[in-house]
Formats: C-alpha cells, structure tokens, sequence
DNA sequence: TTGCTCCTCACGTCACGTGAGGTGGC
DNA sequence: TTGCTCCTCACGTCACGTGAGGTGGC
C-alpha cells in the first residue's frame, strides 16, 4: 500500500523491537488487514517495512493498549491512519483537487475527535479511580496518626 | 471467607449485572481464587453474595480494565482488598491488638501506593496520547482554513 | 406445575505464544 | 560454509463466550 519502503527498509525483528511487540502480533495484524500486506512479496520471502509502516504499528498499539479495544474496534478506530496514509500518498503524487483535499481532511478531523472523546472518558475514568485510592490512602494515614499520637 | 452474605444476599446473575460482567466471569474468577468460593455452599447448590463480594468485584474489573493488567498480576495488585477485609473481619470480631492493626494499615498503604503508582503512569501516557491527537487536529483545522480564506 | 435462574461440563473464540521443520540473505 | 533471522503451519494458552443437559427455589 505505501510507497516502495525506501532505503531504510526494516524486517519483520526491527520493526517488532522498535514497536514494542513481536514478529508473531505483526504478522497476525497483517492477517487481519490492520497493517498492509507489503504488495511485492514472493510467498516465502521477507517482509520488509518502512518508517510509515513503524509510525502506524506504533499508534495501533498504543490505541489498544490504552483504550482496551479489540482488534475489530481498532480497526474502525484507525481510519484516520488511513485518511493521513491516502493524504500524503496523493499529495506526493502530486494530485490537487482541491475538493478532494478538503474532504480527506473533514474525515481525518471526524476520526481524531473520535479518537479523543474515547481517551477523554479513559481519562475521567482514571481520574475516579485517582481519587478513590487517594481517599482510602488518606484515611489509611489519618488512622496510623491516630493510633501513634505525638512520639 | 467472609462473614454470611446477610439478608442481602444476592445470586450470580444479579452480582453479575450490578458489577457490569457476567456469571461466567464470576466463576471464572472463583475458580482462580480472586473471588472467595462461598465457603458453605453444597456442591450443585446456587452461589450467594452480600455487599463486600459486590465491592471486591466491581474493584477487580475496574482495575482489570483501567491498568490492563492480567488476573494473574491482578491477583498480586488486589492484596490491598484483602487487607482491608482482615481488617474489617478483626475489629468486628473484637479484635484489639494495636500492633496487629498498625501491621495492617501499614500493609494497606503499602498496596495503595502500589495501585497509585499504575495509575500515575497511566494517566502519563493518556495525556501523552491526548497531547498527540489534540496536535493534529489542531494542525487538520488549520489547513482546513488555509483553503478556506474569509468565506 | 410452570418459568426463571441456577448448576456443571465442555467445546469455541480472540489475540496472540511457542515450538517444528525448512529456506534465504550478510 | 556458518549463524542469524526469516518463513509457514499448527498446536497451546489466557480470559472468557456459548450452548447442552439437568436441578432447584419463588
């Protein structure tokens, strides 16, 4: 899907380490469409990757780890890559349709607000968890004290 | 474990609605010891629960969820539930060792800093993720208005 | 007695982990 | 040629989902 991996090519070990994860997650995403089957692949051979392929696997994962979703949700979630990848890919090949950009940059802003109402409820929800531990904590100091007056 | 469900005992289907899972995932948890096995049950006979049971659960799932921890490293996580629930038990039963109780509190605190510790990191990389995604939808708007000059 | 929820197997599923056996590039 | 990483099955695992067949309390 992306542009020839260019010079800085990377297989399938690199570009796990660098993400964070395994050769065996990568090639399961690739399964299911999350990441894209690179195109010019003899059966057999390698994978190789680029710093776009990096940059997507990188937010995939960071997306499922911190919001729980599965890998169906993501799936939907990550659209936006998708508008960003396409962006790019025509503005490098030097296509201007003005309307065109501006419906690619409508759908790229539809699913970062997407993206951020889900981290905005993580958010509250983490912070109502904050602030129950914090509550039993200081109660939990308030009984220590009570029970040590003045030493 | 505890001590009787009390008259407000509930069965595993109503636990299970009010703690937003399912039964299945109750016995599972049962099963591998994160949740007490109703001490007094006959084998084949339905399961009951009292108010604490509902507490403990609907923490598991909250931290489970939020941390996205294994139950494995729950288990571990969850010690601070355990130590309030002997402590609970023991000032009920009349118990009044002040070197016992401080033992416990400090045990508590201990687990609460633990908790509080996950969940400040957490709260990092949301904020991280949140400042990323906020970033480009600032950046999308702006070329959005750049191709839009004073309509 | 009729529904309803409960019970215990036990197989299915999702998201990978982990070898088994073999091929390909520095 | 020797290691190393890669490849494709394919079975294992974790955290449950989902019936199958049966029993128990309002």
């Amino acid at each position: 899907v992306s542009a020839a991996p260019a010079a800085s090519a990377l297989r399938i070990g690199e570009l796990a380490r660098r993400a964070g994860t395994t050769p065996r997650t990568i090639r399961y995403y690739e399964e299911l469409g999350l990441l894209p089957a690179a195109a010019q692949r003899a059966a057999g051979s390698h994978r190789l990757y680029g710093e776009a392929d990096l940059e997507r696997l990188r937010e995939l994962i960071r997306l499922r780890e911190l919001l729980g979703l599965s890998l169906d949700e993501l799936g939907q979630v990550i659209e936006a890559e998708e508008a960003r990848a396409v962006l790019r890919a025509e503005i490098q090949a030097g296509v201007e349709d003005p309307a065109r950009l501006r419906e690619l940059l409508l759908a790229a802003l539809g699913h970062l607000d997407l993206q951020l109402r889900l981290v905005h409820r993580r958010q509250a929800e983490l912070a109502e968890l904050e602030a129950d531990l914090s509550g039993r904590r200081t109660r939990v100091l308030e009984r220590l004290a009570e029970r040590e007056p003045a030493r």
